[in-house]
DNA sequence: CGTGGGGTTGATTCTTATCAATTCGGGTGG
DNA sequence: CCACCCGAATTGATAAGAATCAACCCCACG
């Protein structure tokens, strides 16, 4: 393959796949498409019909009500498969929008069909990349329904150092305010204020689209982050 | 099969089922230990190494967190597979909690697999129960995130009476308001007050443990519930 | 008969939303 | 180069929603 793929990087992390596989694999992320930030790369109601593969930037799922309130469901990184969840049901149930300019490959969901009869040890791997993503959701069900706003977005904040893979402490964060807000259930303002705070306490500190963990180990304690958390042993699938 | 299976019923919604799935699923229901009301079937941190099928009774899934502080992830209903959500993870990261009294089988997860690889077909079965799930839960994120307690409510009763699949409007409800509060992140004595304006309003009864949807198109209207939402249709399976 | 859990209700407090005004920085066009 | 505009972020003042604390009732159960 000509660019090198993504989504074959994540799920390497899984576990040791052989060439048939990664060249499936590969072939789900073959014709980019790029996006520019803001753009929607799918609305709700549109035919359930097809997923994408994040190869750059990063994207959202994000559900709209009536009176103009936004919840935001997922955030993709690159080598993420997006979509997954609309699988059995007819018609989307949420937007997917783009955070930052992106290049992302769509497929129709019957690839995905016909990747699994042709490989089927790949249909566990795609199981444990849903039950992670189910993770994350709960953790932020649990952040939303129970966590006050400051150990919310320390939790978030910590959340990204982890998915991101970064040893560093200091990361790209292309997320505005108000996406923050509508991820976590506050305002914009409020997370404003409530990042200011974790300034004030020297916990954290950003400049235009980056963010340094000033003290991982406080946020973490503050957080009640738990370490572990998403980590998917190779183990597991290879039993 | 002596028993009926409930999780055959399940799975045979989503797709006709041949006579080795019915009892290869079956056979995941066969065991069934009795739990009584508030027993703990698994713990936090317990080897995440297994499943269980809930035959009868309700239970949920929960997280306690340091403060003592409770959220409900999911209440699992007769049919449906609990800890599916772990797998890919060394540790279970939820409690599962008997909110009545149940019958239950738990099964190793390597059982999944075995299963998986005799009946491939059903691998695609139980994605679309998972994405249901999903479903679910980013459905209660919505509401927690971006609902106030009256619609929160009202639509948390609207998804039992479409996932209880009962025509009538009168149904079994045997959570408590702790339960309920915890499930959508209110407290128990708020959850109380907003029941008590769903009934002056006259939109809802309740007597020990039934309760009555007393205008379901006005609750419908009020908490913005999509119709057709955890429609599965047969159809996806069948393509 | 006591006991304890669930439910209700009232008073008060706390967190967060909302509204509004201001600043800042980055682009755009004259 | 500057005036302008716009979106994002900040800050203050106020309001709304829900939590908390506390008292009480009810009832099933030992």
């Amino acid at each position: 393959m000509s660019i090198n793929s993504c989504i074959v990087e994540r799920f390497s992390e899984l576990r040791e796949l052989d060439e048939q596989e990664k060249d499936l694999l590969a072939n789900l992320e073959r014709d980019l498409k790029s996006y520019p930030t803001g753009e929607r790369l799918q609305a709700i109601g549109d035919p359930a019909s097809q997923f994408f593969t994040l190869h750059s930037g990063w994207a959202c799922s994000v559900r709209v009500l009536a009176d103009g309130q936004r919840q935001v469901l997922d955030i993709f990184l690159p080598g993420q498969v997006m979509g997954l969840r609309e699988m059995g049901f007819d018609k989307s149930h949420a937007e997917i929008v783009a955070l930052t300019d992106v290049e992302a490959c769509p497929f129709p969901r019957t690839r995905l069909k016909e990747l699994l009869e042709e490989a089927p040890r790949l249909g566990e791997l795609f199981f444990i990349v849903m039950a992670r993503e189910q993770a994350m959701l709960t953790e932020r069900m649990i952040s939303i329904g129970r966590r006050p706003a400051l150990k919310r977005i320390a939790h978030f904040l910590l959340e990204f150092k982890v998915r991101l893979g970064c040893s560093d402490d200091e990361f790209e964060f292309p997320l505005n305010q108000p996406v923050i807000g509508d991820a976590l259930g506050l305002s914009a303002v409020h997370v404003s204020r409530t990042l200011s705070t974790l300034r004030k306490r020297g916990l954290v500190a950003s400049e235009n689209g980056t963010i340094r963990l000033l003290d991982v180990e406080h946020l973490i304690d503050l957080a009640e982050f738990e370490r572990g958390y998403l980590d998917c042993h190779m183990r597991w699938a290879q039993e």
